[in-house]
DNA sequence: TTGTAAGCGTTATCAT
DNA sequence: ATGATAACGCTTACAA
């Protein structure tokens, strides 16, 4: 194991100062081009490498973000998980930051968390991904300091986080009317989990919708349970339980619509003809089974870039209030409505 | 911005010496149950939080693990990514290490910039995953010192790396005798990105099992391209051009065979009674598609977690020269066989 | 068992 | 433009 050169190792090989290696190195513009090629080559010879436990010691900051994302046990949001993990690291790459990666046990994160990791200074700042809840600081002065923290998929501004997302309402204002102009009148709604936010916006967002259309009477609400495919599969069970079955099915994500979808092809009915089904999310599959799913595609990777710059604004004071950043999502029509 | 608490603080509060704090939180066995409860009480108190830069700098490591996986922008491994860095994730909390994250360039790493990876202390030991080519150290002393990187996916012991992965010759052995034993004779391979190791091990496991039962002059393959779906439906094209059709189709990936099975039933084909199809990977949406896919689950999570294990026992010497480790995969008859 | 003190490698503040 | 020097906060022999 070679040993490690440092600063000093520089130092004396150039017959320089350490301060002034130091600077060579970090701010060469503050300092003679002469030494900075000296200071240069004679680095690149040795092999240095700035030792950054050392730089953050002394500096105070770990130029790290820290995404806590819950276990992700639950199938549901992982590849989406994944696109915005990329998202993320492209433009944390980009800023010169380390993107460190954990877990965490619950729905729920609470500041006091958050600011334990922060004070350790594994990371200067956190991304929540698809966190349900956040406790906000109980000590004192609760709230007076903002911190460097982002949501993710959640909105969280009511609890003082500025979060970025997708603009869901959108995604299933496009569907509704898209399945209305079809001519379709009767409807079920796929939800997620229960008590999950999400899962009431986008309820809220179809039913709204359906009632300025003077529909809203013939939405059905089908119990989905967790994101994922079984639980479409149960939903579909419920469905062809129904006496009066609705001729569209609007699903609360896409894994909820393959396994429904699925369902219904077993039972012998056909999409689209005796139903109708749309998902949500915009998994890469969906445009490849059949038939293909009509579906809304979350802006993912743009999510997980923005999310970092907004983290970045927040963390240098640009932005000193809880906002919601909400992107536009794409809509796409397949085979399956 | 509450001040942060330091030892010293606790050291001034209990009139103990920092040396004293410093073992009472470190190695509580080693210091009187009564100085242990009263740090430890003040320490909660004050809402003392190690500072992890100045103790990574004290003792010469991070208790980091970098990850880095090439840019997953073909969508390809991303999904069983997903999976991989869960069962990193777990290991590591469980062994109270840290995850990084980085997304590296190309499908190659060299030893150097691992090297000067672990030089700067960001992390000790580095997990690669799905990277298709390792450039060991080309200085003096190449190979000499044993690194504490593990390739996840990729076989690179050949290039002195300790390695995890699928015993995936068992699957496709798996697949070869289901379809046989079904009564097919005529084998389509679909492959996966030329020139990548594993789409090469996986066609020979192929070959020869199928030359083992005297039918590999059976054997057509078509080029798959990325492990992606749309591949998969652009190898359906050759499929179909075909004169003479192989009964039975093995694909390099789930996705492949998701997009093979889509534009196969697009044609009016049906799966399996014309084309049977087999996939790899156990990617969750196979078990919902219609038809359902049969295919070779890989054992994702645990390979995550072995990895962690094996990157730790080659971090502490407990493994002193490379190896390969191949984890067993489990086969699932569906639908479309 | 506890205290003393010497690092760990950088950065930053002053002088020069 | 460069040099000395004091932090940064923790760990760890070594001494008491």
């Amino acid at each position: 194991m070679a040993k490690r050169v440092t600063l000093a190792d520089l130092a004396e090989q150039t017959g320089l100062n350490i301060s002034t290696i130091s600077r060579a190195l970090s701010r060469p513009d503050r300092v003679s081009t002469e030494t900075r090629r000296l200071v240069e080559k004679v680095a690149s010879q040795l092999g240095y490498a700035t030792n950054i436990a050392a730089r953050n010691l002394s500096r105070g900051t770990s130029d790290t973000i820290l995404v806590l994302a819950p276990s992700f046990e639950g199938q549901a949001i992982s590849p989406v998980f994944t696109q915005i993990l990329l998202g993320v690291c492209e433009e944390a790459k980009s800023l010169g930051l380390n993107v460190m990666l954990q877990q965490c046990l619950g729905q729920t994160v609470s500041a006091s968390d958050v600011i334990r990791h922060l004070q350790t200074g594994v990371a200067d700042s956190v991304l929540l991904v698809a966190v349900e809840n956040w406790l906000p600081p109980t000590d004192g002065h609760a709230g007076e300091t903002i911190l460097p923290v982002v949501s993710i998929f959640r909105d969280l501004t009511a609890s003082g986080l500025t979060s970025v997302m997708t603009q869901e309402a959108d995604g299933y204002v496009a569907i509704v009317d898209h399945l209305v102009a079809r001519g379709h009148r009767q409807f079920a709604f796929v939800s997620g989990p229960e008590g999950m936010h999400h899962e009431q916006v986008r309820y809220n967002a179809v039913r709204h919708r359906l009632s300025q259309l003077g529909l809203d009477r013939k939405l059905v609400r089908l119990e989905g349970g967790p994101f994922d495919m079984p639980s479409g599969q149960k939903a579909a069970e419920s469905f062809l339980a129904l006496k009066n079955r609705p001729s569209a099915v609007i699903c609360c994500s896409d894994a909820l619509a393959l396994g429904f979808m699925h369902a219904i092809l077993d039972s012998g009915l056909r999409v689209p003809d005796d139903v109708a089904i749309a998902g949500f999310d915009g998994m890469d599959y969906t445009a490849f089974t059949t038939p293909s799913l009509t579906t809304v595609i979350q802006p993912t990777l743009e999510i997980g870039r923005v999310a970092v710059q907004v983290l970045t604004d927040l963390h240098n004071g640009r932005i000193t209030t809880p906002r919601l950043v909400a992107l536009a999502p794409s809509f796409v029509i397949r085979q399956s409505t």
